[in-house]
DNA sequence: ATCTTTTAGTTCGTGACGCGAACCATGTCA
DNA sequence: TGACATGGTTCGCGTCACGAACTAAAAGAT
């Protein structure tokens, strides 16, 4: 017979889990040669092009983080920069051609080895999880989180 | 009739939910002045005194990072190193009166911003992903997880 | 008892990251 | 036309993490 589980026990495992997750992350960015901030933003941008206040939105970051950011993954030939005669302000990133390779490459390795490890429970077990964990994510949307959301 | 969701949704969302995870570890901590990495650092030393490789191993960085990290924490006042006579190669890291009570506050200021999001479960559901979460967990150990574990 | 190896930490140089402040160019609005 | 807002860039700073080279102390081997 399990104790009952308290908040606060839910609580550390749901950090632990995160450290787990981003344990992953990392290793499968360094995997494809890119840090997890590039890989991050690689993965927005696997969606559509964006311009830089756009992504400091996405990303939680200033823009001059963005800027530095997307300078250095420019230097690693993964995007490109366009400049629309619309508004002559604007800088819109897309992904190279390269750039799409390793996203794609990064994102289906990562989720592949994130799958790994829920392959373990059996399948009712999992398609719960499945179903309770975007319950928690609506009931976090409220906080100021960054919103490193894609990805 | 929801569909069933696929191992890849899975582990998107919990991709998603680490994010969303950190980004509350991370302006916890700057609610309390630190670094996510001092954050995890002390939380590490809230249980007991480390040796330097010690630390290094529980937070899955190098030795001359932890030297970094450790000084820079040290500056702030939140740990003590000590030097025990019987094996002078040995430095042992504990927090000090102040860093506890930073530790602490930290702590338990994160766990209760983590258990406002999943307060809006059902009690039933929290009960659920209390359960399942550490079944992941374990799942996941036999990875080459830094094993970031404490906190 | 000495010589060699292992173990524990430090230092240094490098690159990535994120921030705020200051700044420029382009649009927009009064 | 002049004031303001918007979109990005640049700069300097502190943090972080790494590998390589190094010192000191302990443990083992001869």
């Amino acid at each position: 017979m399990p104790p009952p589980l308290g908040p606060e026990d839910l609580a550390a495992s749901l950090v632990r889990l995160s450290f787990v997750i981003q344990g992953m992350y990392a290793r499968a960015s360094a995997a494809h040669g890119l840090t997890p901030a590039q890989a991050k933003l690689l993965c927005i941008l696997r969606e559509e092009t964006r311009g830089m206040t756009e992504l400091a939105q996405m990303l939680g970051l200033t823009k001059s983080s963005i800027s530095g950011l997307v300078d250095r993954t420019h230097q690693r030939q993964l995007i490109e920069r366009q400049f629309p005669q619309e508004d002559r302000r604007l800088v819109t990133i897309r992904l190279s051609p390269l750039g799409q390779g390793v996203a794609e490459a990064f994102y289906t390795a990562l989720c592949s080895e994130i799958a790994t490890t829920t392959q373990a429970l059996p399948d009712r077990e999992r398609q719960r999880l499945a179903r309770l964990i975007p319950k928690v994510l609506r009931g976090a949307e409220g906080c100021i989180a960054p919103t490193a959301s894609e990805a």
